[in-house]
RNA sequence: GGGAGUUUAGCUCAGCUGGUUCAGAGCAUCUGCCUUACAAGCAGAGGGUCGGCGGUUCGAAUCCGUCAACUCCCACCA
C-alpha cells in the first residue's frame, strides 16, 4: 500500500471529527473524578467565526483536552448570546431590505422576524467551531434568550431590585434626532470638526454696566441654561459671589455658582450650566440642585421652553441665534475652534445628549468582595499585570446602567400603573396581585403596562457560568454542585470590565463563590503591520478558508505559535504554513516507521538501544517542562517545545540513528519501543493537533472500536531524567556538528564514509586501542561510551573511528570537549584555510581566557561571588588553558 | 488629561528571584544537496553595543533614575 508523502487533512479531520461526535466523546456527566469545566465566552448569535474567535477557542480546546487526558471530567460547555445591539440592528437591516420599517410594525411582529433570523443563521458559528475541532458537549448547548437563561435573568433583577440594589434614575443617553432613538457609547462616532467658540457676555442683574463672559461651542442652548459656573478660587470672580445674571434674549435670572470642576484656563473662566443638554453640566446641576430645562424636541427642533426659535432646527437655531445676541448686544467675539463631535454610527447624525429615566445597578457592594478575589489571587490573572488594571475600574466602580431601548433581549420585569407607581414582578399577574396588595382594587389588570426597555445583554451573560448548569433557578441541583466553579475563562482583555468583572460579582453574590479560578487573557489578533483585524479593512483572513488551506491542525499551530497571554498576535499565514509543514513532518514520520519490515531473528543494535534510552529520558524532560508551561499558561512554549521535540530530536536524530539501511529489516524489539516511542508523542500533542494525531494514533497499532486517543492517558513523567545521559549525549551532538560542518566544507558527499580519529597523544599509552579507557580518562563519560561511538558513526556517516597517537598529515581537526580529533581526507587539503581557521580560534579562546582571568584576579569578585560561580570561573580557565595548548600544537605541526 | 504596557537578530518573540541555558528560539536569508520518510524536505553558515544616557554592584538584557519612540485602556473639557 502507497500513502501519499503529503498530508492531507480535509477527509481524516472530517471523519475524526464525525467519530468523536457520534460516539459522544465530548459528553461529560458528573461522576467521581474530578471535574475541569471551561465554559465558552459565547459568540454572538449573528456572528461569523473570525481569528479573534479561532484564536480564543483554540486555546480553550487545548485546556479541555489536555485535561480530559490527565483524567479529569472535562466539560466545555458552549453556546451563544444574543447580543441585543448586534442583533437586533442587523434585524432592522435585514427588514429594511424587505422594505419594512422596525418603527411600523409592533414588539411581536419584530420579535418574530428576529426569532426566525436566529433559527436560520443562530447556529453558523457553532458549526464552524466544530470544524476547527472543538471538543465541546453540543448536548449541552445554551443561548442566553433559552427559557431557563431568561428566566434566571427575570429572577435575578428581581431579587436585585428587592435587595434594593436596583433602582430607577435619569441618565444622560446618546440620543439620535434623525432615527429617534438612543444609541449605545459604543455607537457613537467621534470626529474631529471646525467650529467656533463664541464669547458670550451675560448681565449681571441689578447692575447697569457689569457683566459676565462665557465661552461656548453651542450659542443655541444657552436657552436652557439654568447657571455660569466659576471656579471657587478663581481671582477674577470673586466680587460676583451670592450674585446673578440674565440669560440673554429671555431675560431669565439665574444664580453664579463655584465649582472646582470649572477650568481656569479655558475660555473665560466662566462656564454656562445646561444640566439638560450635556453631561458634565447635568452633573454640576445636581450637585448644586439646579432645575434642567430641556429646550429640545426629540428630533432636534426647539420646543417651547425656548421661548424663541420654537419649531427651529438646532442646527438653523444655531444660526439665527447669532445675530440676535450681537443685536441685544451680548455677542462678544468668535474664535476658530477645533473640538470632537458625537455622530451615529447608523446615520451619521450629529448625537444630542439627552436625559432620559433609565434602571441602575448599584455597583458598589457588588465590587467589593470581587475586588477581593483578585487582590488576594483567589482567581488568578494571566498575565497579572491585569490586576492593576481590574484593581483600580473596581475601586472607582460606577452604577451600571442596565436598561436599553431595544426589543431583542429580555424585557424589563417593571409594571407602570397610571398613577406613575411602578411594581416589579416575574409576570403581569404576579404584579397584579402586588398591586392589589399595595392599593386594593383600584386598579385593573389592564391598567399595569411593563416597561418597554430591555436589560442590557451583559445583564445576562454576567450569569452565563451559572445559568448554563440553571444554577441559579435550582441553586443545588447536581450539574452545578459538580462543575462550579469553573476552571478557567479564557476572554479578551477588552470585555475585563463588561463581563470578567461581573461574572465574579454574579458568582459571589448567588453562589456565595467565585465563578473561575484562573482568568486567561488573550491578545488582540492584528495583522501583520499591527493593525487590529477588521471587516473594513478587509485584512482578516476568512478562517473556514485557511483551515481548507491547511487543515484545523495546522492553522490551530500557526495561531498557537506566537500568542504569549494578554500579548497582541501578529498574525501572519506562513505560520498557518508552517503548522501545515508540522503535520506533513509528522506524517513522514510515520510513513517512515510503518515502512519497516520486522526481523525477529537480529539483535538489537547498539546505537539504537543507546538512543531509545535517550530518547525516553528527553521526553521525560520535555514532559516536565510541559506541564510547568502549562500551569503557567505558556502554551505558545508548550508547543514549541513539543515541535522541537518531534521536529529536531524525534526525526533529525532519533529515526536518524534508529531507521535500518535501506530495505533492511528493524529487530522486532526496537520496533515495539519506537512504537511506543511515538504513541506518547502523539499523545503529547493531542491537544495542540487533535485530528492527525488521532489519524495516527490509530493507525499506529490496532486499537479497539470506541478506543480514542481523546481519552488516551497524557504521558507522566514519572522518575527524574538521567541528567548526565542527557548531557553526554549532547556533548555526543556537538562533535556531530563538527563532522558535518566539515563535510560541508570539504563538499563531501554524504555517501562517502570518512574516518574519524581520536588523537590521544600521551594517553594513547594508557590504553592502547582501547577506547573506552581513553574516553574515561578525559571525563567523559562514565559509563555510556558506546554513545559516543555508535552515535556519531551513525549519525555522520563514519565507516571507524580510531584512536590515534597523532594527529596525521593531510586531515582537518577539530578540538571538542577537550578532545581533539581529526578527519583525514584522501584530497589535499588548503593548508592556509586551515591555518588561518586555528589561529582565529586560538586568538579568540585566549581573549576569553584573558576575561576570565580578569574576573578572577579581581579580589573583590572572589570574595564576594557565590563559590559556584567562582568554581565556575576557576573550570573555564582551565578548559580555555587546555584548548589553548592543542590549538598552539595543531598550529606548530604545520 | 489619568492609568498601564512595550522597546533584545531582517520579522515574531523567549530570557522567571542580577552570575553556564546569557546573548537564545522559530521564521526569513545565504551555501551545498531531488541522500533510500518527508524539497511542505536534509545538512551547514552568517546575523544583535539587548531603544539612548546616567546610576547601584565585584558583576546589569535583567535592579533604579531619566530621555525617546510606539501601543492599549479609561475620561473627554465648555
Amino acid at each position: 500500500m502507497e500513502i501519499s508523502t503529503k498530508y492531507d487533512p480535509k477527509e481524516i479531520e472530517n471523519k475524526w471529527y464525525k467519530f468523536w461526535e457520534d460516539n459522544q466523546f465530548f459528553a461529560s456527566t458528573p461522576d467521581e473524578r474530578p471535574p475541569y469545566t471551561i465554559v465558552i465566552p459565547p459568540p454572538n448569535v449573528t456572528g461569523v467565526l473570525h481569528m479573534g474567535h479561532m484564536l480564543n477557542n483554540t486555546i480553550q480546546d487545548v485546556l479541555i483536552r489536555r485535561a480530559r487526558m490527565l483524567g479529569f471530567n472535562a466539560l466545555w460547555v458552549p453556546g451563544t448570546d444574543h447580543a441585543s445591539i448586534a442583533t437586533e440592528a442587523k434585524v432592522v437591516a435585514l427588514l429594511k431590505e424587505k422594505g419594512i420599517d422596525k418603527n411600523s410594525i409592533t414588539r411581536e411582529e419584530f420579535l418574530e422576524h428576529a426569532w426566525e433570523w436566529r433559527e436560520k443563521h443562530g447556529g453558523i458559528i457553532l458549526q464552524q467551531l466544530r470544524k476547527l475541532g472543538a471538543s465541546c458537549d453540543w448536548n449541552r448547548t445554551k443561548f442566553t434568550m433559552d427559557e431557563d437563561l431568561s428566566e434566571s435573568v427575570i429572577d435575578v433583577f428581581i431579587d436585585l431590585y428587592e435587595k434594593g440594589k436596583i433602582y430607577r434614575g435619569v441618565r444622560m443617553v446618546n440620543w439620535d434626532p434623525k432615527a429617534l432613538t438612543a444609541v449605545s457609547d459604543e455607537e457613537v462616532i467621534y470626529q474631529e470638526v471646525q467650529s467656533k467658540l463664541y464669547y458670550l457676555q451675560y448681565k449681571i442683574e441689578n447692575t447697569e454696566n457689569e457683566y459676565v463672559t462665557i465661552a461656548t461651542t453651542r450659542p443655541e442652548t444657552i436657552l436652557g441654561d439654568v447657571a455660569v459656573c466659576m471656579h471657587p478660587a478663581d481671582e477674577r470672580f470673586q466680587h460676583l459671589k451670592g450674585k446673578r445674571c440674565i440669560v440673554p434674549l429671555v431675560n431669565r435670572s439665574i444664580p453664579l455658582i463655584y465649582d472646582e470642576y470649572v477650568e481656569r484656563e479655558f475660555g473665560t473662566g466662566a462656564l454656562k450650566i445646561t444640566p439638560a443638554h450635556d453631561i458634565n453640566d447635568y452633573h454640576i446641576g445636581i450637585t448644586h440642585k439646579l432645575p434642567s430645562i430641556n429646550i429640545f424636541n426629540e428630533n432636534g427642533t426647539l420646543n417651547e421652553n425656548a421661548e424663541i426659535l420654537v419649531g427651529v432646527d438646532r442646527f438653523e437655531a444655531r444660526k439665527q441665534i447669532i445675530p440676535l445676541l450681537e443685536a441685544a448686544g451680548n455677542l462678544v467675539k468668535i474664535e476658530d475652534y477645533t473640538n470632537k463631535v458625537g455622530f451615529s454610527e447608523r446615520t451619521n447624525e450629529a448625537i444630542e445628549p439627552k436625559l432620559s429615566m433609565q434602571w441602575f445597578c448599584d455597583m458598589a457592594a457588588l465590587a467589593k468582595p470581587a475586588l477581593e478575589v483578585v487582590v488576594n489571587d483567589t482567581i488568578r490573572f494571566y498575565p497579572d499585570k491585569l490586576k492593576n488594571t481590574y484593581s483600580y475600574w473596581m475601586e472607582n466602580v460606577k452604577d451600571w446602567c442596565i436598561s436599553r431601548q431595544l426589543w431583542w433581549g429580555h424585557r424589563i420585569p417593571a409594571y407602570y400603573l397610571p398613577n406613575g407607581e411602578v411594581v416589579v414582578a416575574k409576570t403581569k399577574e404576579m404584579a397584579y396581585e402586588k398591586v392589589v396588595a399595595k392599593f386594593g382594587v383600584q386598579f385593573a389588570m389592564e391598567d399595569l403596562k411593563q416597561d418597554e426597555d430591555v436589560v442590557d445583554t451583559w445583564f445576562s451573560s454576567w450569569l452565563w457560568p451559572i445559568s448554563v448548569f440553571d444554577g441559579l433557578r435550582y441553586p443545588d441541583n447536581e450539574d452545578i454542585k459538580y462543575y462550579y466553579p469553573t476552571a478557567v475563562l479564557v476572554t479578551a482583555p477588552e470585555i475585563i470590565f463588561f463581563w470578567v468583572a461581573r461574572m465574579i460579582m454574579a458568582g459571589l453574590e448567588w453562589r456565595r463563590e467565585i465563578p473561575f479560578k484562573d482568568v486567561y487573557f488573550t491578545g488582540i489578533v492584528r495583522d501583520k503591520l499591527r493593525r487590529k483585524m477588521s471587516k473594513s479593512l478587509g485584512n482578516s483572513p476568512d478562517p473556514i478558508e485557511l483551515m481548507e488551506k491547511y487543515g484545523a491542525d495546522g492553522v490551530r499551530v500557526g495561531m498557537l505559535f506566537s500568542s504569549p497571554a494578554g500579548n497582541d498576535l501578529m498574525f501572519d499565514e506562513t505560520l498557518c504554513e508552517q503548522g501545515r509543514n508540522f503535520s506533513n513532518k509528522i506524517w513522514n514520520a510515520f510513513r517512515l516507521v510503518k515502512g519497516w519490515k520486522v526481523a525477529d531473528a537480529i539483535p538489537q543494535p547498539k546505537h539504537t538501544k543507546i538512543a531509545i534510552e535517550w530518547f525516553k529520558n528527553r521526553l521525560n524532560e520535555v514532559t516536565r517542562q510541559l506541564d510547568d508551561d502549562f500551569t503557567k499558561y505558556r502554551l505558545s512554549d508548550a508547543l514549541i517545545n513539543i515541535y522541537k521535540l518531534i521536529w529536531d530530536d524525534f526525526c533529525s536524530i532519533f529515526l536518524e540513528i534508529v531507521k535500518p539501511a535501506y530495505q533492511q529489516p528493524i529487530d522486532a524489539k526496537s520496533l515495539e519501543e519506537i512504537i511506543d516511542i511515538f504513541d506518547r508523542l502523539l499523545r503529547l500533542l493531542h491537544p495542540f493537533m487533535p485530528f492527525i494525531t488521532e489519524e495516527l494514533w490509530q493507525s499506529l497499532v490496532k486499537r479497539g472500536e470506541k478506543e480514542t486517543v481523546m481519552y488516551a492517558t497524557m504521558p507522566k513523567y514519572a522518575e527524574n531524567p538521567d541528567e548526565s545521559l542527557l548531557s553526554n549525549f549532547n556533548k555526543t551532538l556537538v562533535v556531530v556538528e563538527q563532522i558535518r560542518r566539515i563535510r560541508a566544507e570539504k563538499n563531501i558527499p554524504q555517501k562517502v564514509g570518512l574516518k574519524l580519529c581520536v588523537v590521544c597523544g600521551e594517553r594513547y599509552a594508557l590504553s592502547g586501542e582501547n577506547s573506552l579507557t581513553v574516553l574515561r580518562s578525559y571525563g567523559l563519560t562514565v559509563s555510556k561510551e558506546d554513545i559516543f561511538y555508535e552515535v556519531i558513526k551513525k549519525l555522520c556517516n563514519l565507516e571507524t573511528i580510531e584512536f590515534v597517537k597523532e594527529k596525521m598529515a593531510g586531515s582537518v581537526s577539530f578540538i571538542e570537549n577537550n578532545i581533539e580529533y581529526c578527519i583525514p581526507l584522501t584530497d589535499t587539503i588548503n593548508v592556509e584555510d586551515e591555518l588561518k581557521r586555528l589561529k582565529e580560534e586560538l586568538k579568540y579562546t585566549e581573549g576569553f581566557l584573558q576575561s576570565v582571568l580578569n574576573k578572577l584576579s579581581n579580589e573583590k569578585f572572589v570574595s564576594g561571588a557565590p563559590e559556584q560561580v567562582v568554581d565556575n570561573e576557576r573550570k573555564k580557565q582551565t578548559d580555555a588553558e587546555t584548548r589553548i595548548a592543542m590549538l598552539k600544537e595543531q598550529i606548530a605541526q604545520f
